[in-house]
DNA sequence: CCATCTTTGTGCACGCGTTCACAAAGACAT
DNA sequence: ATGTCTTTGTGAACGCGTGCACAAAGATGG
């Protein structure tokens, strides 16, 4: 996972898998494109390649959904849009709110993508009283302090968190306290959450990380010829040049 | 990632799985946290618990990287720091520009994990000639024109586009044809890329409806007592309550 | 009504990733 | 040195996801 992956094992529900679930938006995004331009069927070989993926795959996946093709022709664009939203959720409408209005939350607040599909910006959530009151894409900031009545009284059950990773887990707590059970975490720490309540983590620095290790091996291919002789011998641990005092925990903000 | 992926399928190279390369960030900031606490060792129990994850899974992954534990005792801190982020490419630096500096292209700029381990912000870069020269987190923005010059000038390989999902495949295109081989795209568009080239996306939008895919589940389970009995017999599926309004137009046969 | 052609839906095999469970390795005390 | 205790490293089994390849379904034309 681009992605983090913070799932419970497996789900007992004669369900959908993990897998498919996670290409659906891919595949509804695609077919709204397509509805858009009025196309009225196509092919899994088209949709496919317009949704990055094998045709064997979407097909399969689709077929977790029912059967919803028509052999010889293809796809109903429409209807797979139906489809596919219901299946996600995206027919009913979900508020949400986001904990942490810094830079990034702030930009998520003026992501369009946000009011597109079924999701609506509940409330905006900031521990800087100076903060409150301040309107963010047209929506006033409210103080922590009012978090739990927030929760409650919009029925959020989708949490954003945009904080410092050392404000993270606390938020949180009192999300989950209040009644939230899906959260999707942007500080770069690990949330520790009761059963029952799904984390979705997206982590710019760990994405970066593994980018840079497939380019250094990229760079090593071509360069060097053997450089995976020396194993780790000689101990020169501490000694190395590495950004030595970095202290992480910070978060935009 | 959050998640995307597009990989090829699999490298011939003796090296890492790639389950464990993305994990292997996640366990260096766990790591790097004990460092600061000056933490001479761990086991990959506590370290797995740290990380959250599973320890058998941590041991297993650490043993592609060669034997550096100590049975009995644990692992030494500062010697796996190092030797993790020698295997992540991070003991080099790493030059990086950003396409897109809107709401979230200022916040990327201005996150703090970026310079903190190996990556160094190179450059910003906006189509918007009104943003040229003006600083963002201390950096100016310069005009897209110059992208082509900053890439080769600066030796730049790996570059994030943050910008609308209208431009992200022609700035990809720009970007790859000027040398950058790794590319975190935050803009909801499937991007297309020759071989060789690294595309790792964070799609807000995707998390989110995954998010509501379960969430739903969970509304689902709760209200309907025995759901476990029916398979799937009755597949209620057009003829359901939904939101009734957006019937699909047609329904295949 | 029959033949042909397109495209879906899926059985099957394969490979990767996860987890269990345990033998081997080393620390430490006696 | 010997025994005990802790913790690693890994062999093996299992399950999930992927991709191939093809039969079945339906459209289309004669």
């Amino acid at each position: 996972m681009a992605t983090g992956r913070t799932h419970r094992p497996a789900t007992r529900s004669r369900g959908i898998p993990e897998a498919t679930v996670a290409r659906l938006p891919l595949y509804l995004r695609a077919l709204t494109a397509l509805s858009e331009r009025s196309v009225p069927t196509v092919s899994s070989e088209e949709l496919a390649a317009a949704a990055g993926v094998n045709s064997a795959k979407l097909r399969k996946d689709f077929s977790y959904l029912g059967s919803y093709g028509t052999r010889g022709v293809g796809y109903d664009v429409e209807y797979l849009v139906y489809q596919i939203s219901r299946e996600l959720g995206l027919t009913q409408d979900w508020p949400v709110v986001i904990v942490g209005i810094g830079n990034l939350g702030a930009a998520l607040a003026n992501y369009g993508g946000f009011a597109s599909r079924g999701f609506r910006v509940a409330a905006l959530i900031d521990a800087d009283p100076a903060m409150a009151g301040k309107p963010v894409a047209g929506i006033p900031v409210q103080h922590t302090d009012e978090l739990e009545k927030i929760i409650k009284d919009n029925g959020v059950s989708i949490g954003v968190i945009a904080t410092p990773a050392g404000a993270a887990q606390q938020v949180c707590d009192r999300l989950v306290a209040a009644g939230v059970t899906s959260i999707l975490n942007f500080a770069p720490t690990v949330l520790t959450v009761p059963d029952g309540v799904d984390v979705r983590k997206v982590d710019l620095s760990i994405e970066l990380q593994i980018l840079a290790f497939h380019e250094q091996r990229k760079a090593g291919e071509e360069t060097a010829a053997g450089d995976g002789a020396l194993p780790a011998a000689t101990r020169d641990t501490s000694t190395d040049q590495g950004p030595d005092g970095d202290v992480p925990a910070v978060m935009p903000a």
